[in-house]
DNA sequence: TGTGCGATCCACT
DNA sequence: GTGGATCGCACAC
């Protein structure tokens, strides 16, 4: 697989996140963890918008979030579920808070890395095929968080070397969110075996903001 | 300072 | 298909 070098001009991530997390599908995450690079290729994201009410943004600034209302291009890094981490790329103008999570990755090279990372016995397309997943695969954490996705030597992106054609897109609604679901928002590589398991394209039904037990 | 919840994963049924 | 794990963060008080 040939793996461009190219990086994004800092435009790109100047774009509203729906745009950026859709033209970002078939781009490289770099990872470089001593010395050794880890290379996966972005096969699913969803978009966080403005007045988006599952946007962490939603509700303000705060220190957590800072880097969402920051230059569009930089990391953002989370955790969550007192174990997770979720890898998302901040978007758009300063001072407009979106950002795209980046759900799944198909491994590229640093496999075996991966794999180490990874409990033991896992098959390889379960290495990368969620947002928590693929944090442990790239050993990404919050000393992570807020890296310039376009400088950066230790964790960066390079354009795909061809642009994924429109109607190899796939277009659903976003995943593991309890508001704001009726949102298409979530872009993924179709018939990609590394694109985690989700629910079908439609809602099934509209479901009122659910609290879990 | 205390409390409740979450952009998940995985073992178990 | 279901439920438990586990802790940082936001927000209420």
């Amino acid at each position: 697989m040939k793996i461009s070098s190219k990086r994004f001009p800092h435009a790109f991530f100047r774009q509203s996140s729906t745009i950026v997390a859709k033209d970002i599908l078939g781009a490289y995450v770099h990872r470089v963890l001593d010395g050794k690079e880890l290379i996966g290729k972005i096969v699913e994201t969803e978009a966080y918008c403005v007045g988006d009410e599952a946007c962490h943004a939603y509700r303000g600034k705060t220190p957590r979030n800072a880097v969402m209302f920051g230059e569009g291009g930089f990391s953002y890094i989370y955790f969550t579920y007192g174990m997770h981490h979720c890898f998302n790329i901040a978007a758009n103008e300063e001072g407009v808070a979106e950002a795209v999570l980046v759900r799944a990755i198909e491994p590229v090279k640093g496999v075996e890395t991966m794999r180490s990372l990874r409990p033991k016995g896992i098959l390889d397309r379960e290495l990368t095929n969620g947002p928590g997943k693929l944090c442990q695969a790239l050993s990404l954490t919050r000393n992570e968080n807020a890296i310039d996705l376009i400088e950066s030597d230790m964790l960066f992106l390079t354009q795909a070397a061809k642009p994924i054609p429109a109607n190899h897109i796939g277009v659903s609604t976003r995943i593991g969110i309890h508001v704001a679901q009726e949102h298409p928002w979530r872009f993924f590589i179709k018939e990609n075996d590394y694109v985690s398991r989700g629910k079908p394209s439609v809602p099934s039904k509209p479901v009122a903001a659910r609290r879990r037990k």
